[in-house]
DNA sequence: TATACTTATGAACAGATGTTCATATGTTAA
DNA sequence: TTAACATATGAACATCTGTTCATAAGTATA
């Protein structure tokens, strides 16, 4: 049996009630890539540990950066991905730039992470 | 100024006191590629559509494949991924294996991660 | 303005990731 | 047991991703 030039077997089809209602009740498509790649910023033990950093202090670029023992090139590269994620704001002061959380979100994400593998 | 092998400005090492308290808040790096790992494991549309399947009825690999419009092989990888991150659990149904929803995290998570792209 | 300092960014490279294809494994029914 | 069905898996391939290196952009101070 031929569907959606997907091949898909006979006995299986039975469950096309189950089927239709998934496909129903599917968020669109748009919203499913967002999430995931919200998901995916998270997805990352160098933007987890940035976030981590900025829990406990609003922080400049290279205090980062010594924190993690990494560069600073790398830190401001990652940064740029969580800004653009709004996970991240920042503000000038002088010289520096200081990032800081967005908002609680991040906590409770990664709380809710960290209670998952914590089981 | 060399620390630890990176260098780092001068003025920013002011703020010493913030990273030694940042760097002492850290859990341990163990922990912390855990939960980077779990997020990658969201962070993807196909995953995060399946886990949306399954949040409406137990289901068998090839209706997932059906209602996603994807081939049987593709879906079976990824299931794999989310068994070993135990999102999904499964039994066997004569023929078939019908895959669920291991717990509430999975919706939880994702209702979450839903909240932060919608505001 | 000139210099030093802090951050941002583009290109390049290596490693990770998702899908496909072919096929193996496991289950049921004839 | 044999045939048909459902799922799992390994290898290969293309794409994506994170870091490095070099350097540009922006800011403050002499």
């Amino acid at each position: 049996m031929i569907i959606d030039e997907v091949e898909v077997c006979d006995d299986c089809c039975v469950h096309s009630d189950a089927v239709k209602n998934a496909a129903d009740h599917m968020p669109p498509d748009a919203a499913l890539y967002s999430v995931a790649d919200l998901f995916k910023v998270f997805g990352d033990a160098t933007r987890i540990k940035i976030l981590y950093v900025l829990m406990e202090n609003e922080m400049c670029v290279c205090d980062i950066a010594e924190v993690l023992g990494m560069t600073q090139s790398a830190i401001s590269h990652q940064l740029k991905t969580l800004k653009q994620s709004r996970l991240v704001k920042f503000r000038r002061d002088g010289k520096s730039v200081l990032y800081s959380l967005s908002d609680d979100h991040v906590h409770t994400m990664i709380a809710q992470g960290m209670e998952h593998i914590c089981e």
